[in-house]
RNA sequence: GCCCCCGUAGCUCAGUGGAUAGAGCGACCGCCUCCUAAGCGGUAGGUCGCAGGUUCAAUUCCUGCCGGGGGCGCCA
């Protein structure tokens, strides 16, 4: 509807005679839905815009533009109002057109019309197999999956990616750690190693490896312990195959699916990382000093340069990072979206100099980043730290266990990704009033028994019926309701763009708002046919949209509660 | 010291270069002979951290300061 308004907009302009509107002005018009209902559906700034450059008065502008709008029945009135803004009110008949669009359309209803198809790798969890996943990887995976969720619906093909650091320090340390306690030892013996896992899932991993034991990872091989304490090798494989199908686990209970899972360790056994090494050598971005070998990433904006080999020969993790990016621009994504939390923000400056002084046609703003901040847990109003299965912190399967997936889920999501979440466990479980996720599934369920009650009655819902008695919508609660309904695809548009899927959790909440209140204010199944099936179009569509955008959230809508 | 993010109602948080700054919770007052009261209506509550600047217009953009969080490793 917005583009409508828009496109209309700009052929008036492109109307104007050259003494009103000079030629060489070329404006963005933008049109914004109205925040007062008193002002119509949208509005236009243009005049304001335009008055300097014109030289103009704004008001005047506004009417020579007014004058030159197209006629089109889907606007029943425009006024200027206050120092120049264009008001616009829709008619009852583009509102008719557009709820009718929400049935012909249904599930893919609100999607973008304009065919992008192109390629998109959002890369988010890539958590390291040494643990179970915690709240923070909560976070990430339920903004990733719902991003990318959105970003299908503007037409992109995305794909979710998982990238898996098995290789390094932190494997090592693992392996250690599993060994250690396969041999009896424990947290705080003296022999126990230094940098070891302290969580008691390690005792869990010891216990089947020593039990000869067969894990199976999701895209993996399985992998079958053979139970000898002394081969370091074979317990870091089975450990890591144990802790890829425990977050395999996990991630299933949480609805997220990942279509490609990358290995960093697949980075070195196909010389990837020694090929990146070598081009950024032979192009003389690099120096030695210390023994050590140094990129010049401050030619890139950093504020120093970093080091990629170590003098003990192996590399920085960052290295086979930039190499793993470089994949993914070679694997045809011209746009690539990488989810963490905003203590990694750091490494950001790294990997895309990493990448630019390859020399290889990577834009430099390669890849995009979605940052976000720390979650905290409360309940009984205490912050909860520790948990007994990961020892020192809060896992998201226990989180998952307390209050259930889809209220993880919208919680999780219903913040801007730059801002601290307190999560209030307390909250989620309640089952009442103050709980967002069930306002708004109780929404789509009280829609449901509408209809079921319909049935009861030998009723039957007819569309067309409702399509002729629009008009007879006129309370104000019903507008808002429509106007509500309509400005859908204007929301998936804006969260996918802005890489905000809050915006949608937040319109749900406000949608199931404007429902609750409809609901409240009249009887849907009255006797009078014309007026009934008006009414069920409107309630039959705000199902739809609630579902449509609860299932962008990974959240279900129940039929019943 | 440097870099990033945040600072809006008692609390948790939305929002925007424009027309009276919003929601939920909490407080207070109302609403079930009626499709789920897991709901709805109303009242109260704000110098949008502080100070400058840009603009016809700033809570929104810029600069500085104050407060909170995170990051500044030959760790990942």
């Amino acid at each position: 509807m917005k583009y409508q308004v828009e496109r209309l907009v700009q052929a008036a302009l492109a109307t104007l005679p050259a003494d009103i509107l000079p030629t060489d002005i070329s404006p963005t018009v933008v049109v914004e839905r109205t925040r007062d209902p008193a002002h119509g559906d949208f509005a236009t700034n243009v005049a304001l815009q335009l008055a300097k450059p014109a030289r103009r008065n704004p008001r005047q502008l506004a009417e020579a533009i007014v004058a030159a709008l197209a006629p089109t029945d889907l606007i029943e009135k425009v006024e200027i109002a206050g120092p120049g803004f264009i008001n616009f009110h829709l008619s009852a008949r583009a509102y008719q057109e557009e709820l009718a669009r929400i049935f012909d359309l249904g599930p893919t209803y609100g999607y973008s019309a304009r065919p992008a198809g192109e390629r998109i790798v959002v890369e988010f969890v890539s958590a390291n197999p040494t643990g179970p996943l915690h709240v923070g990887h909560g976070r990430q995976a339920a903004l990733g999956d719902a991003l990318s969720a959105l970003l299908q619906t503007q037409g992109y093909e995305v794909t979710r990616e998982f990238y898996y650091n098995d290789a390094g320090v932190q494997i090592h340390n693992l392996a250690l750690s599993v060994q250690a306690r396969a041999r009896g030892l424990k947290p705080g013996d003296p022999e126990w190693p230094a940098d070891a896992y302290n969580g008691e899932y390690i005792q869990d991993i010891a216990a089947d490896f020593l039990a000869k034991k067969t894990v199976h990872a999701a895209d993996g091989e399985p992998v079958k312990a053979n139970g000898k304490v002394d081969d370091l090798d074979a317990i870091r494989k089975f450990a890591v195959a144990y802790l890829r199908h425990e977050q395999d686990i996990d991630l299933q209970k949480f609805g997220v699916r990942f279509d490609v899972y990358y290995l960093e360790s697949s980075l070195y056994t196909d010389g990837r990382v020694e090929r990146t090494v070598e081009t950024l050598i032979k192009n003389g971005k690099t120096y030695e000093k210390d023994g050590a070998l140094w990129l010049r990433t401050t030619e890139y904006g950093d504020d120093k340069d970093r080091v990629m080999r170590k003098s003990d020969g192996t590399y920085t993790y960052f290295v086979p990072d930039v190499a793993y990016h470089v994949t993914k621009w070679e694997r045809g994504f011209r746009r690539a979206i990488n989810i963490q939390g905003s203590d990694h923000h750091g490494t950001i400056a790294r990997v895309r100099a990493g990448l630019q002084a390859l020399n290889i046609g990577i834009p430099q703003g390669y890849p995009d980043y979605v940052l976000h901040k720390m979650v905290r847990v409360m309940r009984d109003g205490q912050e909860v730290k520790i948990s007994k299965r990961a020892g020192s912190y809060v896992t998201l399967r226990d989180l998952i266990d307390w209050v259930g997936r889809d209220a993880v889920r919208f919680f999780l999501v219903s913040r801007k990704a730059d801002a601290e979440f307190v999560f209030d466990v307390d909250l989620a479980l309640a089952q009442t009033e103050e709980n967002p996720v069930f306002y708004v599934q109780y929404a789509h369920a009280r829609v449901c028994s509408v209809f079921r009650q319909l049935a009861e009655k030998g009723l039957v819902h007819e569309r067309e019926i409702g399509e002729l008695n629009i008009a007879r919508l006129t309370e104000t609660y019903e507008k808002t309701l429509i106007r509500k309904l309509t400005a859908y695809p204007e929301v998936l548009e804006s969260a996918a763009t802005s890489h905000e899927p809050h915006q949608l959790a937040h319109y749900l909440r406000e949608l199931a708002g404007e429902f609750h209140t409809y609901y409240n204010a009249v009887q849907f199944l009255v006797d009078d046919v014309g007026l009934r099936n008006a009414r069920l179009n409107l309630i039959a569509a705000t199902r739809q949209v609630l579902e449509n955008g609860l299932k962008i959230l990974g959240v279900s809508a129940p039929e019943k509660m």
